[in-house]
RNA sequence: GGAGAAAUGGCAGAGCGGUCUAAUGCGGCGGUCUUGAAAACCGUUGAGGGUCACACCUCCGGGGGUUCGAAUCCCUCUUUCUCCGCCA
């Protein structure tokens, strides 16, 4: 979330700056200024009626002590009053305090200056295209498919044994997973990252600290029993590490990778979006996440853009890369670029990698802080990127290499399968 | 799942109703001394709110309660440790 004072000094420049998410902001900037105003205050009130409390309990005290006992009781009727009085004060400051955040939570970050303008996907700038899209003729199957021809993933068992959107994936197809599961690992071990496995459920708090909570309660699946959720992200777990905590300028850049499997309910989602590995409910990806210094946080973006993009290329994939106008930009989001590649047989683009920078968006709601050379507290800048989801790797690289001896399996990822081709 | 013990500042650890604005040690930072370093000595050392700056307020695992006054007493939750049970 934003920070308070941040908004109170800059208010023109938040409330323009939110336009461009098209998000009409002047009614909930008001009311959080004004609750803020309110805020203080209140607290200014329970201050005072707290330290003449503080004063009068150690005067009791000594008179106490000096066996002034009359004295000390007549003291004690004044001193219950400001007992009751500072439970009211409190009680009425925390309802604030809820109400205020109940608003600045429902508030985004501020994209960047260099977000383009713009409603939906159409929008988006494409900053580059590479890669040649294959001629594959009449007889190109979709990924689907293939995945039954070769055996290798079966959705049908999948509806079965859970639901739409949970595939098996079986001989080959589990094979070519772990492989690429290695690969973007290795390749992440290479550029600095530190892995790590985190545990595929987080509590609320990790919920709310990197922002999916409460914004997107219904996309995670909830255990209600133990009131936990299903990661939509290795991002959740991992970025919550360093909730509340406050690093040392000298440790960044914080580079993790995290590979997990992601839980997303995708409540709404229908048609030829979802069809085959386009859209699932649990899919495997592999994330990196950094935390960075305020003032590197847009070179180390992209750093991050650029390790996405080789990882593509390595793949021989044809793709594009859009820089995310502001009506598509994630809530949490202040620049992000996202990767698409090519899927030949069904002619269309699939997203695979989203790479952003937060700012400090999250860090501020879950106070991620670190100690600068100036010895002034501040907060750090989050990013994170795929670096890759698999299921739309996998259907691009089934379609656009599919050839009449079999699906042809990239030459970096070779060394990973242990073969040449899936017949 | 059952029984018992515990949770204090970066770490260790005292405090068990008012003098806690939390002892002491270690670590960190600054200084004296030294050619430099070590040792020794001196000083300093958390977070948040508030203020022009002070004052002041909050925080001893989380939440609630008792009391004029709670790190200290009571309730509750969470976590950790020991023992028992179950188990990949």
């Amino acid at each position: 979330m934003l920070q308070v004072n941040f908004i109170k000094e800059n208010k023109q420049e938040v409330i323009s700056k939110l336009s461009v998410k098209n998000f009409k902001s002047t009614e909930i900037i008001d009311l959080v200024l004004d609750l803020d105003e309110k805020r203080r205050t209140f607290q200014k009130e329970l201050d005072d009626v707290l330290a003449e409390s503080n004063k009068s309990a150690k005067e009791i005290g000594s008179l106490y002590k000096q066996g002034k006992h009359e004295e000390a009781e007549a003291m004690k009727a004044r001193a219950g009053e400001l007992r009751t009085l500072s439970k009211e004060l409190s009680e009425q400051l925390e309802a604030i305090k809820m109400e205020m955040n109940d608003a600045l939570v429902q508030v985004p970050n501020l994209p960047h200056s260099s977000v383009p303008k713009g409603n939906s996907a159409e929008d988006n700038e494409i900053v580059n295209e590479s890669g040649l899209i294959p001629e594959l003729g009449d007889q190109a199957l979709p990924h689907w498919e293939l995945a039954t021809k070769y055996a290798i993933i079966d959705f049908e068992l999948g509806n079965k044994v859970t639901g739409s959107g949970f595939p098996f994936y079986k001989g080959k197809g589990a094979k070519l997973q772990r492989a690429l599961i290695n690969f973007f690992l290795d390749r992440a071990l290479d550029a600095g990252y530190l892995e790590i496995q985190p545990p595929l459920m987080v509590n609320e708090d990790s919920g709310y600290g990197t922002g999916q909570l409460p914004d997107k309660d219904g996309q995670m699946y909830h255990v209600g029993i133990d009131n936990f959720y299903l990661i939509p992200t290795a991002e959740v777990p991992v970025t919550n590490i360093y909730r509340d905590v406050i690093l040392k300028a000298e440790d960044f850049p914080v580079k993790n990778v995290a590979y997990s499997q992601c839980f997303r309910r995708e409540a709404g989602s229908y048609g030829k979006d979802v069809r085959g590995l386009n859209r699932l409910h649990q899919f495997d990806k592999v994330e990196i996440v950094q935390l960075q210094h305020p003032d590197k946080s847009y070179e180390t973006l992209e750093e991050m853009r650029n390790h996405a993009a080789s990882l593509i290329e390595a793949l021989e994939l044809p793709f594009r890369t859009l820089k995310l106008c502001g009506g598509d930009l994630s809530f949490t989001s202040a620049l992000t670029y996202d990767f698409e590649v090519y899927s030949a047989a069904q002619k269309r683009w699939l997203e695979v990698s989203s790479v952003s920078n937060f700012e400090n968006f999250q860090a501020n709601r879950m106070k991620l802080r670190f100690k600068d050379t100036d010895g002034k507290t501040k907060l750090a800048h989050t990013l994170n990127g795929s670096a890759l989801a698999l299921p739309r790797i996998v259907a691009a690289l089934l379609e656009n290499n599919q050839t009449e001896k079999g699906i042809r399996i990239p030459n970096a990822l070779q060394p990973y399968t242990g073969f040449e081709y899936i017949d």
